[in-house]
DNA sequence: GCCTAGGTGAACAGATCTGTTCATGTCAAG
DNA sequence: CTTGACATGAACAGATCTGTTCACCTAGGC
């Protein structure tokens, strides 16, 4: 087994982090949760910001491979990849765990823009991004600006389902999605 | 003058959480910048959370306002009164002080929605889609949703553009918003 | 001059934070 | 049985956090 308590933080950092914002979790409360020493944690992460970049780039990993499967499952159905990405997202917020995106929060709490976690969301969104634009199949040569703007679409979905509470954000961006594909 | 302190201190409060977010700015550093004396703040605020909710509620009423104007104003020109807030949002992302709105950031920041402070935003969120609707004009019966959807390409021009550093998302939503309204 | 209201500055309490150190415990391989 | 790798638990340092208290100062009204 390759470090299963280092992978226990990250899951365990994850949660929390999630639950109650990142500088509101105190390095003793995943300790505690996760039932890990402190000087084990310090082995695997230098620092607090350490163990932050790893959560949020396995979840970055993570939620890019759901994407792909996603419009990958859409294309075998013959449905458009870039409009099953609002599915996914509206099973995400009907699901207890929902406490909007690691990678807007992470960026609303360090909010400069030279800060190496708000970086990180930068990439990850872009990634994402980049995955839409690829997958937008026989569009004409304005796929990016069309990337950009289903993109816009899906941060205002999970914000607009956080803030608010409302769980129909997919669906009412979804709809917005269509309108643009149709041309 | 009534109370310079105090509003002072809301001013000062309202830039540093923004740049710094709202647990990463300490009380003493409110202090320190403003100048006002610790016992002064706990006269007029009983906690942090209260001094918070005081920020946000001062944003509050002044974007409210701001909205009603930039409608007001755009109404004389005999343009579309929702599509006015989109190029408002471009004057803001374009200004120094852009870190991102108050509000998805203290929503992100108090992730748990039954925190007050997480319930204020969503109030400040819920009566600016409804001042959208209020200006929607003659357009059927199905303003509600239309609205809920102006509002949601609102927080995605947002969060866009404050990730991704990109001072293009009101314009890019603008866009969106205009096919909406054409029907 | 005197009183009062409001503000300051500094000390203080008590909690909590990140990060370090080290003696002890455990377990598997040789 | 012994060795070595790994983890624990607990104490510790030092900083920082929110919130309280109180002696002092200052300015305006009488």
């Amino acid at each position: 087994m390759p470090q299963p308590r280092k992978q226990h933080l990250i899951d365990t950092a994850y949660r929390l982090f999630n639950e109650h914002g990142y500088h509101a979790t105190g390095i003793d409360l995943v300790l505690a949760e996760s039932g890990v020493s402190k000087a084990t944690l310090y082995k695997y992460f230098r620092s607090k910001e350490e163990l932050i970049l790893a959560v949020l780039q396995q979840r970055h990993e993570q939620q890019i491979a759901l994407i792909q499967r996603t419009m990958e499952q859409a294309r075998e159905n013959a449905e458009p990849p870039a409009l099953a990405i609002f599915d996914a997202l509206d099973n995400w917020f009907r699901s207890e765990a929902f406490f909007g995106c690691n990678f807007i929060n992470a960026s609303a709490e360090y909010a400069q823009d030279d800060d190496a976690i708000h970086q990180l969301a930068a990439r990850h969104k872009a990634r994402v991004q980049q995955l839409i634009e690829d997958n937008l199949g026989a569009l004409g040569e304005d796929k990016a600006p069309l990337a950009a703007q289903l993109s816009l679409l899906v941060d205002g979905a999970i914000v607009y389902a956080h803030t608010r509470g409302d769980k129909n954000a997919a669906k009412l961006a979804k709809k917005m999605a269509a309108r643009l594909l149709v041309g």
